[in-house]
DNA sequence: CGGTCTCTTGACGGAGTTCAAAGCTAGTGG
DNA sequence: CCACTAGCTTTGAACTCCGTCAAGAGACCG
């Protein structure tokens, strides 16, 4: 395993070398195709996963059977669906790799044992979780605020970079629109 | 002070009377009343509020001056700006009384001392937050999932008492709808 | 190359907004 | 305890953003 994560966790909070080979026994490498799925409806979630190396997203599907794309996650970044996590209720999302990814997978088993094992975690994982919550108030204010439209132009400004990295119908999903709109869009534009 | 805190600190982790003391040194009461502003636009978000009786908003304005409310908290809940107290960047956001309210404010300034003296609190905070975060998971779910309609009478059926609490106005704009159209929704019912 | 995803186009319809004005309610001061 | 007023809610008509449907054009992968 590499020390991306170690590193990472070293941008919050002090973490040596010792607690990072121990934090090591607690995770499991998944290397993981395109389109194959980390969790589905209807399990219980058992696993909060890191990403090292890809793209992972969460969606579930509507009524309709449409896929709606709930969050992203790529490099950097942590995913699971806390609501069964925590609960250990069946949970009501997917989680798929997006592209060919490598996954750091915790398991909940564990979980109880790792943070006393390692009490900074605690700190570590209080202040991503910070983050989050943050990003996710943004992101509501967003929704509320902009038209769908603007809210198009507005996610392609920020992150130039990753809508390269996936397929337009997913981006229209996430951004609650639907893919025939964004082509609208983007012929008003041209 | 009360224990109202410290109750709720132990449905999450074990937290003695000495702790909950000391914790208590940390911590200044506010008592406001309807309307009175925690937080404005524009100014750094410097604490953090738990809610021991009363209820609390996050909105913002939008480009046309109405008010978007985000989130509510009522009895145990937390509510900051993530983004302006971590950062310490100016805010976008106001945070408001709804009602009269007992409000318990950390301040930003004294939080090192704070989670260096009782560590445990890091625990508490890291499960509070994915609680938060796994409900904003199932908010942003509904929001694209449901017509506003739906939306609408799956509050009321999930909160029935808490909607007896706000004005009309104030839960359409936590919805994304239009006063006017909460209007219309409830004159189509009966 | 062939087939299956993905993206585009255009016509149509409807959910939900906007605006303006009237009706109601609750809080405040006298 | 009442009356006044500011704020909240309701109504209705006009309008529009955006979804739906269906069909065709690309694009990607085996």
């Amino acid at each position: 395993m590499s020390d991306i994560l170690a590193a990472h966790i070293r941008r919050f909070v002090g973490f040596t070398t010792e607690e990072a080979a121990m934090l090591n026994n607690y995770a499991s490498t998944l290397v993981v195709k395109k389109k194959s799925l980390l969790l589905q409806e209807g399990q219980v979630c058992r696993h909060n996963y890191f990403v090292e190396k890809g793209c992972l997203r969460m969606f579930f599907t509507d009524e309709k059977g449409a896929e709606q794309t709930n969050q992203f996650a790529i490099e950097n970044w942590w995913m699971t669906d806390y609501g069964s996590y925590t609960n250990g209720s069946p949970s009501q999302f997917y989680i798929q790799a997006v592209e060919h990814s490598s996954i750091l997978a915790f398991s909940k088993s564990t979980e109880r044992e790792l943070f006393t094992a390692l009490p900074v975690l605690d700190q570590y994982f209080r202040r991503i979780l910070e983050k989050s919550f943050g990003a996710t108030q943004w992101r509501i204010r967003y929704i509320f605020s902009q038209s769908k439209e603007e809210r198009y132009w507005h996610f392609c400004s920020l992150y130039p970079d990753f809508i390269q990295r996936i397929p337009q119908y997913m981006l229209a999903s996430y951004l609650g629109l639907t893919p025939e709109y964004v082509s609208e869009i983007r012929k008003k534009k041209s």
